[in-house]
DNA sequence: GCACCCTGTGTGATCTTATAACATCTGGAA
DNA sequence: TTCCAGATGTTATAAGATCACACAGGGTGC
């Protein structure tokens, strides 16, 4: 099941929260403290520390709802009045990534808050080259023909890059149109 | 089935003792030429123009026969006598990679030579994160987990990025010793 | 309390990767 | 011939990422 993150620009229109799987509007607000609530939860849980830097780069992605370069977050972290080095931004998305809060799109050197969080996942993503949206879904790396590949060459797959690069129907209707 | 790329540093690794360096060579100028000689072929077929630049960078893929950074071509062009500024490099293996005749390496910024050129295809990389080995396959985007989800959020894919880190069976064993 | 250590943060400098902008050259078409 | 398009060469700069070092805060052992 996919949830989709399709939106370049925020969209303030009346739609209600229940709106079908495939273009999702929701309640944005809801969605990113609920998410900030869920990874507070499960940092005490494992003994990590989300500390205010890393809590705002989360904030921020899951606010921004797409994909953000490091510099990005980091001018934004900026404004928020935190140190405005790259390393500051950088050791936030370390952290981030390496518990799975966010992922890195290897495609557009940026990052995006988690769509899954909490699950145990390989994580592929659709990205619009019209207007840069992405979307997480899940892969399946032992299942295809990477993980058949993976085994006759005696491969150890430890991660997988799952990226697909198109155009979401939100810009192709407006191609049509 | 795979074309396995899976070999160690060829010039620049410090000591590579156990590398199977010897044979290689041997095997290995023939494919070079082979392959050169089929990328000239298909250029002329489509009225592409492989010039002295182009085929160089992909010679050099060919040869090293791994993974090179941009600025890597960009001395071994330097050392051909070509230009020397970056530019130089990224346009060749822009066209090389439009073509199908390099493809990059989203997550190492780097490129290969194609292992299975000629034929249209969605490669899949697996990359040993101890020697940076990289082997090509092919993987099948409509299929697996990836295309349902595109199919259900109408995403219609035009490429794929499909890369696979861990590591090699060679490194596997050393790891074992 | 104190000293100690560990983790995280702040900062400057630097390195790598990639592109913009513009000049020049070359070969083919009008 | 002139013109044009594609290719190359070069300078400069943007964008992405890391290194090295200083220092702050919070535990722990004493």
């Amino acid at each position: 099941m996919i949830r989709n993150n399709m939106t370049s620009d925020a969209q303030t229109g009346p739609d209600d929260a229940a709106a079908p799987v495939g273009f999702e509007s929701h309640d944005h607000t809801a969605c990113v403290e609920d998410a900030l609530a869920a990874a507070e939860t499960r940092c005490s849980e494992h003994g990590l520390r989300l500390t205010p830097v890393r809590r705002k780069v989360l904030e921020l992605l899951l606010q921004e709802h797409r994909a953000l370069g490091a510099y990005a977050i980091l001018d934004l972290l900026r404004d928020a009045g935190f140190g405005s080095q790259p390393p500051v931004a950088y050791r936030a998305l370390d952290f981030l990534a390496e518990h799975g809060f966010v992922h890195k799109i290897e495609r557009l050197n940026a990052f995006v808050a988690c769509a899954h969080p909490g699950e145990t996942h390989s994580p592929a993503f659709m990205i619009c080259r019209v207007c840069e949206a992405v979307a997480e879904a899940q892969s399946t790396p032992a299942k295809g023909a990477l993980g058949a590949a993976a085994r006759a060459a005696r491969f150890q797959i430890e991660r997988t890059v799952v990226e697909a690069e198109g155009v979401c129907p939100s810009c192709a209707n407006q191609a049509d149109a």
